[in-house]
RNA sequence: AGAGAGGUGGCCGAGUGGUCGAAGGUGCUCGCCUGGAACGCGAGUGUGGGGCAACUCACCGAGGGUUCGAAUCCCUUCCUCUCUGCCA
């Protein structure tokens, strides 16, 4: 949610901003319409409670003094009729202000080009050179053509399209990967945790999912619970409504979990192979920060993840989203990009948000700085996803014979 | 899922219609005391909004209602705990 003080204040710096993102952006002038009138309507209403408790407060006095009491009653009666109409023109305001509040995007970085689309994103380096080969390389699903490692029709046969089962050595693969990556994230000071896949609304408002985009989410039939479509939701709202010591901050996390998504928009895309699934596996990065820590710390996130990669022996390049592609809950996002020899290009494999304060004040995160509370800064990166990993293996490690290497750094997590 | 109990400040806990935003304790912060500490003593210590400020409004799980006035009464709902059932 954007700062709505902020809004009131600096409008026209905030339209423009928010320009970049090529979004609605006939949202703001309602909203700091509202805001406004909101702030009169709520002043008049606070005088009317205030004389209703000064004089209510007279009840007492006037029984001990033997006083009548039926003109101060009739006073009151009236004031109080007052008191509900400017309740109700309060309560409406305020349910609209956050109806349009919590569907506009964050505010782009400074640092984030224009743009349309991917199209625009900005190259930021490569690292590694991309494998050579004396064949054609395969794409995943041609390298496993039996469906040995992983197996689609199984999938559709057990939930629906994207869904797959993966066996043998994919499937000690996968769970390799997923400890490997714990354990590397823990090297680098991310502390791990465990959390429910199963999130309710609160927390998907908190971190930006919803109102907006419960198209894409999986809800539980007759209840307010969804699957979480990342681990961010969860971790992030470990520190829902809390406030947070300065000390304790930077708090930096690890998770693993699986992630559900309807895939609503991408129907037609990717369809083949394991790029695009409604469940996957993901290792995230989740950090908590005051504001001025909160650059840094993205850095940190990024290395580890492009760290991570390059240890897996992964080529991959690092790409600054362009507005346009930014995500709702971003105002900075560098996607890590690896290398597919069978598709000769570099696909998302992770992607590493700052999302500042939009999302704090959503969730109310805020910590101590003195005597104040202030919002703190939330960060969010994959680090990485699993299947996607898991089949960038399969196409940089393939051989002319069919069969698959294994990277060093993993044989001693697979047995 | 059924039966019962309960949700109050960082924590414990009092409060059943009128200066209650809330006693008391504990924790924490600052000061005094001390060679230093403990003990003891004194002061401070919830969140959000409006206002330069004095101050003011809202919040006792959430949402409604009754009343001049609600933490306290009524309704709805969520959650927690105990027992039973079921299960890893």
């Amino acid at each position: 949610m954007l700062d709505i003080k902020e809004l009131q204040n600096n409008f026209e710096e905030i339209r423009q901003k928010l320009k970049k993102k090529k979004v609605d952006e006939t949202l703001l002038a309602p909203l700091k319409e509202i805001s406004l009138k909101l702030k009169e309507k709520k002043n008049i209403l606070e005088a009317l409670q205030a004389e209703q408790n000064a004089k209510s407060k007279l009840f007492p006095i006037y029984k001990k003094e033997g006083k009548n009491i039926d003109e101060l009653k009739s006073q009151l009666d009236e004031n109080k009729q007052k008191i509900t109409s400017a309740t109700e023109v309060v309560r409406e305001l305020e349910e609209n202000l956050s109806l349009i509040a919590l569907e506009v995007p964050n505010i782009p970085d400074d640092s984030v080009p224009e743009g349309e689309d991917e199209e625009d994103n900005v190259e930021i380096k490569k690292v590694l050179n991309i494998p050579s080969f004396d064949f054609e390389p395969k794409e995943h699903w041609d390298i496993d053509a039996k469906q040995e490692l992983i197996d689609f029709q199984r999938g559709v046969k057990l939930a629906k399209s994207r869904f797959s089962v993966l066996k043998n050595d994919a499937a000690k693969l996968e769970r390799a990967l997923v400890n490997y990556m714990l354990d590397f994230n823990a090297s680098r000071g991310f502390k791990e945790v465990s959390v429910p896949f199963i999130a309710n609304k609160e927390s998907l408002e908190g971190t930006g999912q919803l109102p907006k985009f419960g198209d894409d989410l999986f809800k539980i039939e007759g209840e307010e619970l969804y699957l979480i479509p990342t681990a961010e939701v969860p971790v992030t709202n470990l520190f829902r409504d809390e406030i947070l010591a300065t000390d304790a901050l930077p708090i930096k996390l690890t998770s693993y979990t699986a992630c559900f998504r309807k895939e609503a928009g991408s129907a037609g895309r990717d369809t083949r192979g394991m790029i695009r699934q409604h469940q996957f596996g993901k290792v995230e990065l989740v950090c908590i920060t005051t504001p001025q820590q909160s650059e840094e710390v993205f850095q940190q996130m990024v290395d580890c993840a492009s760290d991570l990669l390059t240890s897996l022996g992964l080529a991959h390049r690092m790409v600054l989203l362009c507005g346009g592609d930014l995500g709702f809950s971003a105002s900075k996002t560098i996607d890590l990009e690896v290398w597919l020899p069978g598709q000769n290009r570099y696909r998302e494999i992770s992607s590493i948000s700052n999302t500042k304060d939009f999302q704090a004040r959503r969730a109310k995160i805020r910590y101590k700085d003195g005597k104040k509370n202030r919002l703190v800064h939330t960060l969010n990166g994959s680090s990485l996803a699993i299947g996607r990993t898991l089949i960038a293996i399969m196409e940089n490690y393939q051989k002319a014979d069919g069969t698959i290497e294994i990277p060093k750094v993993l044989k001693d997590y697979i047995k």
